[in-house]
DNA sequence: CTTTACCCTGCCCCTGGGGCGGGCCCCAGA
DNA sequence: TCTGGGGCCCGCCCCAGGGGCAGGGTAAAG
């Protein structure tokens, strides 16, 4: 009887097609994937039978296709209620939004730097200045942009709390060293350190170590300036001004933070952007 | 001289990868690829040498990349002046926030249909109607949404005036075909049908033949509804109605334009589309 | 001198299909 | 009843932009 009725109305792949707004490469590769399998696959010759009743599934497929949902995303879509699914879609959507805002701002950055118009504050004051060396307490983690902020906190509550155990002194403000470039979309190796005077054990992630004296290239960025893709610049003047005093860099560059996020406004001060450098004739 | 330069503040390719945001595979990806080769290549060992002069370019890939810039896109504005990659870049820019409106309508419109809330006024009004059969010119066009409206009206001229030369009568409205579905991005072929009273010859594409009479299904679009994806739900309207109605879907879906697009708003009535179908017992 | 950290190439994997080739299959016309 | 054309099958290779792994060579540090 289903089958009989199935026969009756059934449409061939390319009809189907047709009505729906998929390619028939795109129906094959649904039916393999168990997205939209036919209503019937005739035993004899493999052809692959749709029923109209089938139409409303693939035509919500072909539009959020050109929403570019992923086929996964999609699948669990079509498992939901309307209501849940919605939920889900915005969820899914709001992401999207998230991304594409990211986009937008990087765009900005990158036109401005291609017009040389406003780059932030116009140029960085670039300066070479000796650090002594230090005992410091670090922790590394593997970050993305997204993570970045929260890991820097809980790094420096976890060391200032240990440095309080242990009961060492205050050995200057907190930094961070890059070990990569974190961005949006890509997670890098971040150490934060506390500087400390006084005898400290290392514990659980917690290193200890020495921060060798060193000579360093550095400039202050303002608080909206401190991420990437503005934070680029930053790190592009530093370099630009180390080559061309015949410095060589050497080391991770390394942000010291000079203020608390929270207290101050986007175009105050925030963090010095630094580079160890080595030797360097002039 | 400048090997042995290079030699001399040579970096490796993981050092030159940290440094730029770029991984390993993507900057030899890039080298095979022609975008970034390395400065120099070890000819025993076949390692990587890159140097820092090599920064800024790498960072603008990086960055581009991070706005989903294809390769080859990027290959041709790190070719360009500053000025004219800008150009460039806004260009590609303005034709993705394009895509995107164009993507963020057609969320508006699945997240509504998913709410069953404010579809376009509500349901549409389907009824059946019988449709002599006519004699027609009419000429296919494969379009996808972007070449739509200049098909249709090409479409309309081109057959007026034949038919004015051919000192044939008119014979009512025009109407387009629609033999797949037509999206921003899956071309199909449409034919634009005029009807005519009086003997007409073919010539060129326009094709002279009988439109049969028959049922068909339909309801009235305003004119801001008429496009993909909001033309579906009409569609789908209608469709809805024939299987209730124990009907059977016979034939392309059609539009029948009922006024001028210029002319009147978009809340105003624009089209009818048109489904027709055959026997179908209740 | 050994270990470890790098580096190389080459291969298969992902998404969401496009395109082609070889081979059935179905239907309509002669 | 045969034949031709178009529809359909599957399988293979291709695209971007890499990720991940295997297998093997190497450079530098302890």
């Amino acid at each position: 009887m289903a089958s009989q009725d199935t026969r009756r109305s059934a449409l061939t792949i390319s009809e189907f097609g047709r009505r729906s707004g998929l390619s028939l490469k795109a129906l094959r590769l649904y039916d393999v994937s168990g997205l939209l399998p036919p209503a019937e696959v005739d035993p004899g010759n493999g052809y692959r039978l749709y029923v109209p009743e089938q139409l409303a599934r693939a035509r919500r497929i072909s539009v959020l296709r050109q929403l570019e949902v992923p086929l996964s995303v999609i699948g669990e879509l079509l498992e939901l209620s309307d209501e849940d699914a919605a939920l889900r879609l915005a969820r899914w959507w709001a992401v999207q939004e998230a991304a594409l805002r990211a986009r937008r701002e990087t765009y900005a950055h990158v036109r401005a730097e291609l017009l040389r118009t406003a780059l932030p504050r116009a140029a960085y004051e670039v300066s070479v200045r000796p650090v002594p060396g230090a005992k410091v307490v670090s922790v590394r983690y593997e970050v993305d942009q997204q993570g970045l902020v929260a890991a820097i906190r809980t790094g420096e509550d976890v060391l200032r709390r240990h440095l309080a155990d242990s009961g060492a002194g205050p050995g200057g403000r907190l930094w961070v060293l890059y070990h990569g470039m974190v961005t949006p979309d890509s997670a890098a190796p971040v150490e934060v350190c506390v500087p400390f005077t006084g005898a400290v054990e290392p514990a659980g992630d917690i290193v200890v170590r020495l921060e060798p004296a060193h000579t360093q290239v550095f400039c202050t960025v303002l608080r909206d300036d401190c991420f990437y893709p503005r934070i680029m610049s930053a790190y592009a003047a530093v370099d630009g001004f180390a080559r061309r005093s015949g410095l060589v860099t050497a080391g991770a560059g390394r942000e010291v933070y000079l203020a608390d996020w929270d207290a101050i406004a986007g175009d105050d001060p925030y963090a010095e952007v630094a580079v160890p450098v080595s030797g360097g004739v002039r």
